[in-house]
DNA sequence: CGGGATCCTTCAGGATACTG
DNA sequence: CAGTATCCTGAAGGATCCCG
């Protein structure tokens, strides 16, 4: 008898997606590079409250996964150019749609937040 | 002049989309919900690896943000029912997009993790 | 400008044991 | 069967200083 297909085992693919998501930046870098090629600072400036550590945290991350790829400029000052790789690419097409959806349902996002800071709320006047 | 619209500010919807993605069994828990009205235990057979602790605590989190909605069955033994509110099925939406990709592209994994387990190897060789 | 190295704090999340 | 209460650890991630 087949197992019902809502299991999720140990190693399926809707895991292992959770890979990219789990960083704090990981998809966020990623979704500004699919903007085009981008310079650190770019980078850096794309993304208010990155600390420098996280984005070249990141960043190597994302290389090292074979997703950017990484161009050196040999000038003064140093100029370092990040961009999807084919693969990085794909990478981004799940991402965007769920970048997407969050623009246009604000409102939902909204609501859950509103939720939350209510039960919140309500836990707290439990305590007084 | 217009700012470029890659820029992820603090709270933009993108960022904030990713509330239900940060915890480890959130989404997931969603997802199986998506199947329809399940028991703690169908759950907790659902998600291999899960411990209860971390089952209830998710379980808490997306009923307070109004996602779920939890209904006890007053019998012995102890019967309560989890299913997804309409806001709840909202959210589900972009989750099922994204896992469908994942499965649809577990090629794409592969090579992902086969880049980085490369990369981990080539740095543990350096230090030899 | 881009990035490595260190130190430090926080907290998600796992293990365990107990209750009704 | 469902849930709560502790305890504890690893690891994510921020701040800071230094280097080419």
């Amino acid at each position: 008898m087949a197992e019902p297909d809502f299991i999720l085992r140990e190693n399926c693919p809707q895991r292992r997606i959770h890979y990219i998501l789990n960083g704090k930046w990981t998809s966020m870098v990623l979704s500004v590079l699919s903007y085009g090629p981008m310079r650190t600072g770019q980078l850096e400036r794309a993304l208010p409250g990155i600390s420098k550590k996280m984005l070249t945290q990141t960043l190597r991350e994302v290389e090292n996964g074979g997703l950017v790829h990484r161009e050196v400029f040999h000038v003064v000052p140093p100029k370092v150019e990040y961009s999807l790789t084919p693969l990085g690419i794909r990478f981004v097409e799940p991402l965007s749609a769920l970048y997407d959806w969050a623009k246009d349902n604000a409102a939902a996002l909204d609501e859950l937040e509103d939720n939350l800071r209510r039960s919140a709320e309500a836990a707290s006047k439990q305590g007084e």
